[in-house]
Parts: structure tokens; sequence; C-alpha cells
DNA sequence: TTATTTAATAAATTTATTCTATGTTTGTAT
DNA sequence: ATACAAACATAGAATAAATTTATTAAATAA
């Protein structure tokens, strides 16, 4: 068994097709089989069903695939721990923030991020914390940037910065005239939140004195992005929250709306999280450092009350 | 890079000495000379310290080494994958007991499982669950049986059977004219333990009143066995505790100081631990089947009280 | 100095991989 | 039914890589 011949195998299972899996693999079409076929007979099984159109996995080869790729992982490591041992900050790095996260932040640390180290090459894609977690434990992505504490297996966290949350009050509403809100004002019943699958949304029902959700109501689907959740809320649907950073950039004829909690403002801990292993620690590092010099600015609250994002079973 | 040159890698890490390691290698020293040295070539630093005598690895050396045992590691399981596919009960497998536990139940079920997979090579070793851990974490074993819950990372449970506790009270103890014990008559100042690091002594004195060890004792070194525990307790220095496996194979001549509890007896619960990756999990499901079966003509209480082995922090 | 041990190098050999060319199978369209 | 195309397998030659034997070089111990 070579690293070779798990390459190739899985190619073919990726594509299906073992012509165009040579031309990936940048071999010819009979190199490729003959490999495959070599790997077939030592551990004696076949991996792919060839009858089947297009060509299947057996069980078996499932199961070798699922393995090949944890060793072809493991493989590709060596390369990242040669280069952390010499210093090196570059190659590829590929990152996942969520939505809510995402346009906050991405504007304020990225422009700095690639100034000060160009030879990263930053893939950066926007994920529910679930396929975060996911991806991280797969080793499909480098690191995450979500809210906190999440305390799952495998993953570490290092917080970024505690952000304070903040109201949206449409008029008429019972709390239009209270010039500061307390944690104690909030209702589920006439509260809008991010559609299901935003870890978001789950901190805003913790926050909530009733924690279960009203069924059956005609604003029963949630919206995708703060913006149209604003709109709602101006339609009297209800008021909202928002994280601090996500109100800055709320528009001309919105902003009075909008009012801050009571010290201490319950907040999120927002963090950048990675797998376990501290594979390409030197770029994490990196990352961290260059985000909470960032973030200085722009978050200054000291006293604040950190709400878990436990997202709903 | 190649598997290959992992392994000779790896080979000369172990005996610091390329000659030998090529011998164990089943090649020719220049021949794992040459390979060695493609593959610091090729990842472009030095693995080796060859002026140094013995050979020494360099700093990037060992983090090399230490993903190379990664990869081989899951390397080898591809097979253990397939065999498992194929239904085949056979080949390697390492387990280690915790040694209170050893004696009993080995000699119970170690014949009945050679004899019903005489395929599988059983390779037994006695551990204390901190070693049985890091063991199984990091795969130098495939299953451990040990006192539980433990809830550690990486490991998962099954449970093998419930073991009550009986007291060995000596002649002229305060508890020497009571037929049964019971749980509140445990106190720490007067009871034997086995020496640290046996999880079993954990488990005795989380059951105890005082939950806290008294120091500067003449007898403050433990034994490391039940059988020179139950004569210091003869020579008057305290009762002890015996798992009721350990409590059967006790001399004639002490027997009649075993005292049983009270219903619910304090129990000890002993479980096979594995790794979570559920590696050669065809041979667990057949041990666990094997030593349940077995215990179960040996132990027969039904209404225990578990006593957590939760070890000293 | 003179063996002795141990790793590196050189050249030859064996083994493995890859390529080109061709064959076979299967499905599809005429 | 026949022809054609797509896609994988097989054969043989070319190339590349790994391994071996023989030798050299350096360090160490007697």
């Amino acid at each position: 068994m070579t690293i070779t011949q798990l390459q190739y195998v899985m190619a073919v299972a990726e594509y299906r097709n073992f012509t165009l899996a040579a031309e990936k693999s940048f071999v010819t079409q009979p190199t490729l089989s003959m490999q495959v076929q070599k790997l077939e007979d030592e551990l004696d099984i076949l991996i792919f069903d060839r009858s089947k159109k297009p060509i299947a996995l057996t069980d078996a080869g499932k199961r070798v695939i699922e393995q090949a790729r944890h060793i072809i992982n493991e493989a590709d490591r060596i390369k990242d721990i040669v280069a952390q041992e010499k210093g090196f900050i570059g190659g590829d790095f590929k990152i996942g923030i969520i939505p809510t996260v995402m346009p906050t932040i991405l504007p304020m640390f990225l422009k700095t991020f690639i100034n000060k180290y160009p030879r990263v090459n930053l893939e950066i894609r926007e994920q529910p914390t679930e396929t975060l977690i996911r991806n991280l434990q797969e080793g499909n992505i480098d690191a995450g940037i979500a809210a906190t504490p999440l305390e799952v297996e495998y993953i570490k966290e290092r917080a970024l910065y505690f952000e304070p949350f903040v109201g949206y009050v449409p008029e008429g509403h019972r709390l239009s005239n209270k010039l500061k809100l307390q944690r104690e004002d909030l209702d589920i019943n006439d509260m809008l939140l991010l559609e299901d699958g935003h870890c978001f949304r789950d901190g805003v029902i913790n926050l909530c004195k009733t924690k279960r959700l009203k069924t059956g109501e005609p604003f029963d689907l949630y919206s995708g992005s703060f913006e149209t959740l604003l709109s709602l809320s101006d339609e009297g649907m209800g008021m909202t929250l928002l994280p601090y950073l996500n109100s800055i950039n709320v528009k001309e004829g919105q902003r009075h709306r909008i009012k801050s909690f009571e010290n201490p403002p319950p907040a999120r801990e927002v963090s950048l999280i990675y797998h376990k292993n501290e594979l390409k620690i030197q770029i994490i590092d990196a990352l961290h450092e260059v985000i909470t010099s960032v973030i200085k600015g722009a978050i200054a609250f000291e006293d604040v009350e950190i709400v878990s994002p436990l997202r709903s079973a």
C-alpha cells in the first residue's frame, strides 16, 4: 500500500470515473487502473463496483475510502508541521465564520491580515456553527469563528472578544419608551429571531424569560438576515436583538430604535475555534493576534454577562 | 514521501543506529540511509543529528517522528478495517487490565475465549487505570478492563459486571461483632488501602465518611496486593475492603473475617473500555460477550450501589 | 597506529511505475 | 442487428525508483 495508491483511489471515489480521476491525478487511465487494482489485490477486497454506472463504492470500499482520507490527511499534515518548525507563516488556510459574525469582523481584519501575512492564502466561507464544528473535526477547514463556549470534542476555543447585545425596538412597542433595556424585559413572544440553524438564534432564545417558542404563529418563518429582520420589526412584528457590531451599520432612519442594555449587558463570546491537534497553530496565533488588536478599537465594554450559545437540542 | 520512508525513519528513531534499523527493517543499510535522505531532502529539514552518538533527533525531527507515527498508525488500521468488513475475528489484540481485576476475571474467561476465537492472538498486560487510558488514547492497546465510569475523552465504556465490595474485619476490630456491614461504618482512619495509583484505592476513599487521608501515620505506605493487605489487617492495622471476586480466593483461615454489606452493597462497575474509533470492534464485541456470559455464574447480585472510581485529582 | 564500527557513496541490479497501443465490455443510436 | 462511443482492462516497452553489493570515509576504541 502506498500513499499514491490511496490518492488514486480517493480520486476515483470522488469522480466515479477512472478516466476523469486519472486526468485529475495527472496520470494516464491505465496507470490509475492498475494501482487501484494492486491495492484491491493487496487488501483482497473490491473497493469499487465497476458494474454500476456510474461506478459505485462497495460497502468495504466505503470504509476503506474513509480511512484513506484519514491517512492522507495525516500525511499532508507533515508538511504543515515542518513549515511550523521552520517558522514559516504561509500556505493555504481555510476558515469558516458564522453568518452573524462574518459581515462585522471580516472587513475589520482581512486587509490587515493579508497585508501582514501575504504568503498565507486565506479561504473564507460562511457556515452555521454545526457545519463549522463538523468541518473542523473532519479536517476540512483549519479554523472557525463562532459564538462560544461550545465545549465540543476535539475542538479548542480561544476567545476573540465579548460582544454585547442591543435591542431594536420599533415605534409603538411596549418597550419603546424605555431608555435602556433590561434582561427581564425580553419575551420570546414578541421577539423576532434569525432562522433556525443560525447559532445566534439559540443565543437569543436562551436570553428570554419564556424559554419556549410559540408555534403556529403567522410569522413563524424566521428571516435569514438582520436587514429583513429589522424591516419585519418595523412592520410591527415585534422587537429583535442584534449583536453590537451588527447594529453599527444600521441605516440612519432606524438607528434611533436601537437601545442598549443596562450594565452588565448580555453579551456573546466570539472565539477562534480550531482542532485540538493544533495544526497550523502559527497561522491561528497570527489570526488571533490580528483580530483581537483590530477589535479593541471597536468594542470597549468591560462589564458584560455572557450568554451561552447552547444549541437547541 | 512514502509510507516505507516513514517506516525507515521510525526505525532509525527507535534504534538510534542506521545499521540496526536497516536490519530490523529487513533491508540493507544503504537502502535505509538513502530513503531517509530522500525524505529529509523532500521536507528540506534534517530529521537526525548524525554528529551525535548515538544518533539524535533534531527538534524538527521529533515533530516529524510524532506525525509519522500517526500516519503509520492510520495506515495500519486499514488492514483491521478490511478484516472487520470481512467478518474475520482474528489478528493481534492487546488488552490492558487493572491490577485488582486481573487475577479475578482472567482465569475465568481466558480459556473460553482462546478456545472460541483461536485466531485472535491475545496480548494481556496489567496496567493501572491511568496508563490504560493513555495507551488507549495513543493506540498502543486495543482495549482495557477498568473500573468505570471514567468519562474520558476519546474512550468508550461498555459495562461488563457490577462487583460488590466486601469488608475484611480483623479480630478485635470495632466492627468485628457485626454480622453485616453498613456504608456508614466505614472510616478512612482505620482502613487499609492499596498503594496509590491503583484505581481501586480511589474507589475506597470515595466510599468512606471521612474523605481525606490521615498523613504521617506509620502505615502510610500502602501495599500493592490484597494478600499483604490482609496480613497487615490481621496485625491490627485496621480493616480493609475487597471487591467481591477478590474475596473468594482468600485463605481458609481468613475467610470468616469477610463480611458483606447490607443491601444495597456498595459496588464497583467494571467495564471494557476502548477507543471511540471502534477499531477491532468485532473482537471487542466477542470479548464482551465471553466475559459477561462467564461472569454471570460468578456474580449474582441484583441491587447494588455504584461507587465511582474518581481518581484523586 | 591499527582495528573496528558506522554511515555515506557508486555502480549494478532488481523491482515498480508509468506510458502507448490495443482489446473488451456495455450501452445507445441508427 | 450493426455500428459507434464511452469507459475500463490488459500487454509490452520505457522509464523511474528502490534495493543490493562493493567500497570509501570518518569516528572511536584498543
